[in-house]
DNA sequence: AAATTTGGTCGACACTTTGTAGAATAAGAC
DNA sequence: GTCTTATTCTACAAAGTGTCGACCAAATTT
């Protein structure tokens, strides 16, 4: 048996989409079968264990749900999770304006574009 | 000797700081007196060891210096680097538009004004 | 009610990354 | 030629993550 044929963080990664492409909670199960969905063979426990230590991260909430089985959700949209990231990295750099400066540069015109609308408001 | 007290991560950010506050490049002892000011007592070839994996991940640079010593110089700029980052966190999400809102919804006034004024370019 | 199924918690083990440094090597200084 | 010291090599420890099996308890089936 492989024991890993994984970059390290990718199978959290992994649950993180699927809860992130989901319209609402899910469960264990429906993380399993859509992580598997890609040709794995994970076994149900594998994916409780990384809820587990998502849910430590406060990255994802836990609820109860029909029966005994928990309902999972993302603690917060893809985007929120990005931009905090995004913002974090912003206010570790001290120079906010050369930051932005070499973002922007790097934009496509069409990222650009969106840039601006959103500014407009 | 404690053998560690320092989060993921946080040494090669020291040294990494060390660099990318310097005007030109550095050699390993000036790293180290960067790094040991803070009250550290680490040993050189610590030093050594993260700069030989720094310039692995090639976010280091090493050349020919006087002597038989190197020097080390951050690959890119801090900011480069952070916007860099925020680019890749950007394309990973499938909603690049939306994320740009949740990111400047965020910000200070004063970022904000910042962002508009780079974005007069 | 007993047996079966099934979601969850715990503990475990392997591999990666990072912190940390001693031993060995070799180039330069005296 | 000896001493100093920057670099490389090798190694080990601790944290993070991938991956489960063993076990437990609740729900379901017979």
């Amino acid at each position: 048996m492989s024991k890993r044929g994984r970059q390290q963080g990718e199978l959290e990664n992994l649950v993180m989409e699927a809860l992130w492409d989901s319209k609402g909670p899910l469960t264990s199960q429906e993380i399993l079968d859509t992580v598997n969905s890609g040709g794995g063979d994970l076994a149900l426990t594998t994916i409780l264990t990384v809820l587990s230590r998502l849910v430590e991260k406060e990255m994802v909430t836990r609820e109860n749900g029909s029966g005994r089985s928990l309902n999972f959700s993302a603690a917060e949209t893809r985007e929120r999770h990005s931009a905090n990231l995004m913002l974090k990295l912003l206010s570790g750099t001290n120079n906010p304006a050369l930051t932005f400066a070499q973002f922007t540069e790097s934009l496509t015109p069409k990222q650009l574009a969106a840039l601006r609308e959103t500014l407009e408001k």
